[in-house]
DNA sequence: CCCATATCCTTATGCCGTACGGAGATCTTC
DNA sequence: GAAGATCTCCGTACGGCATAAGGATATGGG
């Protein structure tokens, strides 16, 4: 399920996501430790943040507790309470963390769409390399600097388009809203093998045995779909890609398909 | 964060979605109560699934709980599982039960693009009618009868488009992806609007205020994005919509732009 | 009547996020 | 060096979650 971040002290949460130390910087946090009563702080928040994303990355969301990332660190769960004001702002922390892994500027010399496709592809290789980061709400966005940051990147390669701002606007939704759809139907295949230690190929093929089972009429009822299936992927038109799973071939060669679609339809309007 | 289903009996499971009482016909389930021992049912897998989905609707899926489905029916949690094996397997039961309410024929008289503009439109307002179902895994898809249906009239619509099979599967994908990209955008915002009772309207003001404190360098540092925020939404080329809020507009026709880009793009291919 | 079987409940276990307050380290100020 | 302020980290506890186990009770067939 989506996961919202926390609505406690929304200037805190801020002041955290722009602190000064940037990317994992496993720096100070509050300003500078020197001269402060109290002992010495043995994390800080950039050190909790890179451990809850290794949790999220290796055991996935569902397994993102308060007192995974504390025992990563060595430490017990209230430990990082002294950081972070709660689980939703880590995540937001999180978030923007990851965010940062993306390249910031992409060569225009190859053309407009050229380089947008190489921003969706990098976009869309984040995601899978985080498969959490789509289950963060996306309803009130985090708003830190590396979301702010991809942002600009993209806008700087469609901007001088001729395209009036407001058309601007609604492609950058379009262009996000497919990148995430498009990941998460393979990020969430993938969440869902780590979890559970079933291949997708053994799922499906267990699946679709009980489906013949209980819908015997499968084909008189959804002919289409059937025909759809009993049809091979495509020709050996493609690389061989060894230990690729078909899934994930599949789901990648549809995000081409559709990344084409939608910057072909954006040629030619 | 997404919810994973009960990877339980996969067998009753899928008995389950399949069973043969349709819809919300809150009818029997296992076969016939008549002459089976034991006290009469009080409840069935349609009322329950129904009553999920209610709770769901109105409080959100972080608010779905058993005890709160068993709430709503005068029972408790407990009493739940004599009809559903666990929560997972109701997510499932649910959200095929959801994708009932799409109708299953588009009119292809006004031609192909038309229709599938229509089954999309159909599509991202059901998502938006329940936010929740974006929230269901997509790893292993539910592969209930409705899923199927939904499918089966999607492929209706664009076989004898002369697209190859393998094309075609890329190009639902797509569809798929965009339109449940899309619907996240709004309908996360909707939820969060409805748990935390802060307008989005109220929200974006406050943190823009925020943002202005906590990065008062923000138009020097992301000069593209405060360009694109410093114009305004759009022309007065719009009906007056008078009741829908501002990110609600900008949402829906983000979608329509989206939608219009991927099938031109099919149109030129 | 008797008993197998069904529904529904009470109770308990082990997770979760996190509020509260205590223990002890480390600073500034005398 | 002592006092007091302030900080990190932890032990404990609370309420909520899904759900396992088993008991009370209703209902049918024999």
């Amino acid at each position: 399920m989506v996961v919202f971040a926390g609505q406690g002290d929304a200037r805190r949460s801020m002041a955290l996501l722009w602190r000064s130390d940037g990317a994992g910087s496993h720096g100070r946090t509050r300003g500078e430790t020197r001269g402060r009563p109290g002992p010495k702080p043995g994390l800080s928040v950039g050190a909790i943040v890179a451990a809850a994303i290794e949790v999220a990355d290796a055991e996935g969301m569902a397994a993102l507790s308060m007192r995974a990332v504390g025992e990563r660190l060595g430490r017990t769960a209230m430990a990082l309470y002294t950081y972070v004001p709660s689980k939703g702002e880590l995540l937001d922390l999180m978030y923007d963390q990851a965010l940062a892994e993306l390249p910031d500027g992409y060569d225009l010399a190859a053309g407009r769409r050229a380089a947008v496709t190489a921003w969706a592809r990098d976009l869309w290789a984040l995601y899978l390399r985080h498969p959490w980061m789509l289950q963060v709400s996306q309803a009130r966005p985090v708003l830190g600097p590396h979301e702010y940051a991809m942002l600009e990147t993209l806008l700087g390669l469609l901007r001088g388009g001729g395209l009036p701002p407001g058309r601007v606007r609604h492609v950058v939704g379009t262009l996000f809203a497919f990148v995430r759809g498009a990941a998460g139907t393979i990020a969430e295949a993938r969440q869902a093998e780590a979890a559970t230690g079933v291949t997708d190929e053994r799922w499906w093929h267990d699946r679709a045995g009980l489906l013949a089972e209980v819908a015997p009429d499968f084909a008189a009822r959804f002919p289409a779909v059937a025909w759809l299936e009993s049809t091979p992927p495509e020709g050996p038109v493609e690389e061989p890609a060894p230990g690729e799973p078909y899934m994930e071939r599949e789901a990648r060669r549809m995000f081409e398909t559709g990344l084409a679609l939608i910057l072909t339809g954006l040629g030619t309007i």
